[in-house]
RNA sequence: GGAGAGAUGGCCGAGUGGUCGAAGGCGCGCGCCUGGAGAGCGCGUAAGCGCCAAAAGCGCUUCAUGGGUUCGAAUCCCAUUCUCUCCGCCA
């Protein structure tokens, strides 16, 4: 959420920046900075009442003590008056005020300098580009083949004991899986990161803070009874860890990594982009964490792209980073890196990691602050990103390593399969 | 799941209707003292919001959360959540 000072102080820039993310803000702002004011009146007037009340009811006191008892008592109904237009006036605040809260949570970030305007995904930049994307020789398999013809994935039998999307990782992929797992946890802690195990469930207070809800709703399951969500990505735990937390200055920069299952509904997802480890609804994701301060952000984004292009390098996969166009980049994110891996056998780039800055817009919701210097109170910057998704490594992996013999362990994995070749 | 106890500031802990944003202690910060440190002494030490161009200042809110009683609630009542103890169940 953008703060509200931003919108009283400077709405134009919020508009004019804003058409970068093809968003037209100009009507949500103006109707914005009309319930602000609104409400700021409001909020004078129940004060004043408030203050009236809490002197009446001093005097009050003051006048029983000194037994002038029928003054009391005509200050007193004096008092019911002032309650009666409080309740009014506070009722008005209450429903004015989250209707305001629903007008500022429609406000996507404002994006950084350094996004372009686009439509979308095809006008994303490339900045980097790295290793072979040549094509395999002929009779090359797509990964969904090769994992039949190794026994190592079943997606019929995830469809038998949950449904499309939940595959069963079995013997030497299971294996690999695994590894892959220790790989990146152990490379995200010797680059600083502090590992957490994070519930795999998460309370309303804490989808709301990562901004989950209440737009993305549908993209999580739900547990009813409990009220519980299913996280979509260890984000989500772990950067509510810092909800409601004021941090010293000394305390930056914080960074934490996590491995978990990350579940996601994807309502609406079909045809060949789903197709074996495309899009899952459960898959397994090493996400790294930081809070930094806001002077440090962008240098720490930085960071944290070249953590995943090094992580990508050690795997030997071709890959590419894109800095996203405002028609593509999130709308809670400032600015976002995606590193994408390319699938030799599908002929496709597939996203494996996305990083993102989003500056102080999700802090705001989390109310993650920080006393600088001068001992003010001020929000944190925020930063995520994927260091990294697994199905997508996989697949690029099996379909860019597979030879005659068998599909071949890249160099540092072999410490972590304890084999060298699936055959 | 059953029975009971509890939830107060960064922490510990007092506080059963007005003088309580809240005693006392610890911690932390600043100053004095010291060759330096410690001890000691003194002062200070929450967040959010509003008024104000801003600072100063003033006002409002917050003692788990939400509601209620009352002129007035940390204090009384109701509901919810969480924590602890005992019992049950369990990897």
């Amino acid at each position: 959420m953008l703060q509200i000072q931003l919108l009283r102080e400077n709405p134009q820039e919020v508009i004019d920046r804003l058409k970068i993310k093809n968003f037209d803000a100009t009507e949500l702002v103006a109707e914005i900075r009309e319930l602000d004011s609104e409400n700021r009146n409001l909020k004078k007037k129940i004060d004043d009442n408030l203050m009236a009340q809490n002197q009446g009811a001093k005097k009050i006191g003051q006048l029983f003590k000194e037994g002038k008892r029928d003054e009391a008592e005509a200050l007193k109904a004096e008092m019911a008056t002032l309650k009666e237009s409080e309740r009014t006036d506070r009722a008005k605040l209450q429903e004015q005020e989250e209707l305001l809260q629903s007008k500022m949570v429609l406000l996507p970030n404002l994006p950084n300098a350094a996004v372009k305007p686009g439509k979308g995904a095809e006008d994303n930049e490339i900045v980097y580009k790295q290793g072979d994307d040549s094509n395999l020789p002929e009779g090359a398999l797509p990964h969904w083949e090769l994992v039949k013809k190794y026994d190592i994935i079943d997606f019929e039998l995830g469809t038998k004991i949950t449904g499309a999307g939940f595959p069963v990782y079995k013997g030497k992929g299971a294996r690999l899986q695994r590894a892959l797992i220790d790989f990146f946890l152990d490379e995200a802690t010797a680059a600083g990161f502090v590992e957490i195990q994070p519930p795999y469930m998460v309370n309303e207070d804490s989808a709301y803070g990562t901004g989950q809800l209440p737009d993305k709703e549908g993209q999580m399951y739900h547990c009813q009874v409990d009220n519980f969500y299913l996280i979509p990505t260890a984000e989500v735990p772990v950067t509510n860890i810092y909800r409601d937390v004021i941090l010293k200055e000394s305390d930056f920069p914080l960074k934490n990594c996590a491995y978990s299952a990350c579940f996601r509904r994807e309502a609406g997802s079909y045809g060949k982009d789903v197709r074996g480890l495309n899009r899952l609804h459960q898959f397994d994701k090493i996400e790294i964490v930081t809070i930094e301060h806001p002077d440090r952000s962008y240098e720490t984004l930085e960071q944290m792209t070249n953590h995943g292009k090094m992580l990508l390098t050690k795997l030997g996969l071709p890959f590419r980073v894109l800095r996203l166009c405002g028609g593509d980049i999130s709308f809670t994110s400032a600015l976002t890196y995606d590193l994408e891996v390319y699938s030799k056998a599908q002929q496709k780039w597939l996203e494996v990691s996305s990083v993102s800055n989003f500056e102080s817009y999700q802090a705001n919701r989390l109310k993650l602050r920080y006393k600088d210097a001068t001992g003010k109170t001020k929000l944190a910057h925020t930063l995520n990103g994927s260091a990294l998704a697994l199905p997508r490594v996989l697949a690029a992996l099996l379909e860019n390593n597979q030879t005659e013999k068998g599909i071949v362990i890249p160099e540092v994995l072999r410490p972590y399969t304890r084999f060298d070749i699936i055959d």
